[in-house]
DNA sequence: AAAGATCGGTCAAGCGATGC
DNA sequence: GCATCGCTTGACCGATCTTT
């Protein structure tokens, strides 16, 4: 035998209202089987709930700490209940996925707001690359993403929200006389680039790949604060996407090294699960696209 | 008198065995 | 693999007892 959700409501409700028959009134049920419920609930758990001085209850120290465990059960079960009737995750647990560029730019923000229009509301934030992002997107483990260039099937919509621009960028003390570099001059430093699950990795290999060279030492990071940091120290030259370098640019603590041919930009969408959608989900899509243009994440 | 506990009965859901 | 049957178990009820 289990402990049953029927058997923590009657718990709760005898708690709240007073008394056993109070509770079968409310529950629609007989007295006697709330009584049963409880003598249930205290046998799988070994111990009293209530002190019976004849026709007073009160409980014991057990029962008021199984109370507190009541009220997060039922709390969590009648979320479930109405995330699944309306069909709204902004009813319950919010699963989102985000790249790098949105969750470092716009996420205390989306936050924010998503807290002052649902107080109360839970958010499991995924920060990830493209092919990790997707495949939890395909299995359904997020309600709605931001990524780049998804590989997604026919059950997750796409909603294409601009390009994030990406650049090489090295220390500021990095000589700028060597001008316009190609993929070929870069190709004798030491460069940080995202792993082979990202789609900046696959850009890159085949920005050099098409000039047909080869770079000689290049290192995997899948943080892109890491990535950053690497560049800062002068460790290496990384390629990462310009908005989010835009304050160290502006601070001069990094440079924009200016290549031929660019690097291609990257369709960066909103993705959600089809069957989700609904007022609640809009709102959010609505508000994710507010945020980009505000902070000018994608072009 | 009021409120919780106990008893014996009914009903429905669950489960294993069996047949197709 | 699926449908059916019969047994078991759990949930519930009304009547009654016990306690304060």
């Amino acid at each position: 035998m289990n402990v049953t959700l029927s058997q923590l409501k009657t718990f709760e409700r005898i708690v709240r209202l007073g008394s056993f028959h109070a509770a079968a009134r409310e529950l629609r049920l007989t007295q006697p089987s709330v009584s049963q419920r409880i003598r249930e609930l205290e046998t799988m758990l070994r111990t009293r709930l209530f002190i019976r001085r004849g026709p007073r209850i009160s409980l014991t120290a057990e029962g008021h700490a199984l109370i507190e465990y009541a009220d997060r059960l039922l709390g969590t079960a009648g979320e479930m209940i109405e995330r699944f009737s309306t069909r709204d995750p902004l009813k319950g647990m919010l699963r989102l996925g985000l790249n790098e560029s949105f969750a470092l730019i716009c996420l205390p923000d989306l936050l924010r707001r998503l807290e002052q229009r649902y107080p109360g509301i839970k958010t499991s934030v995924f920060v990830g690359d493209t092919g990790i992002v997707s495949k939890k997107l395909d299995d359904q483990e997020l309600d709605i993403a931001v990524v780049s260039e998804p590989a997604v099937g026919p059950h997750v919509r796409l909603e294409p929200i601009g390009k994030n621009k990406l650049g090489w960028f090295a220390r500021a003390d990095f000589d700028v006389a060597r001008g316009v570099l190609s993929p070929s001059d870069l190709c004798q430093f030491h460069l940080i680039v995202s792993p082979p699950t990202a789609q900046l990795h696959a850009t890159v290999t085949q920005w050099f790949a098409d000039a047909g060279a080869v770079p000689l030492r290049v290192s995997t990071c899948n943080s892109l604060s890491v990535t950053i940091l690497t560049i800062l120290h002068g460790t290496a030259i990384g390629l990462v996407p310009v908005r989010v370098m835009q304050d160290e640019l502006e601070r001069r603590r990094v440079r924009l090294i200016p290549v031929s041919p660019e690097v291609r930009a990257h369709r960066v969408s909103i993705c959600y699960q089809i069957s989700e959608f609904g007022p609640g989900l809009k709102v959010l899509v609505d508000l994710t696209k507010e945020l980009v243009a505000q902070h000018k994440l994608f072009v």
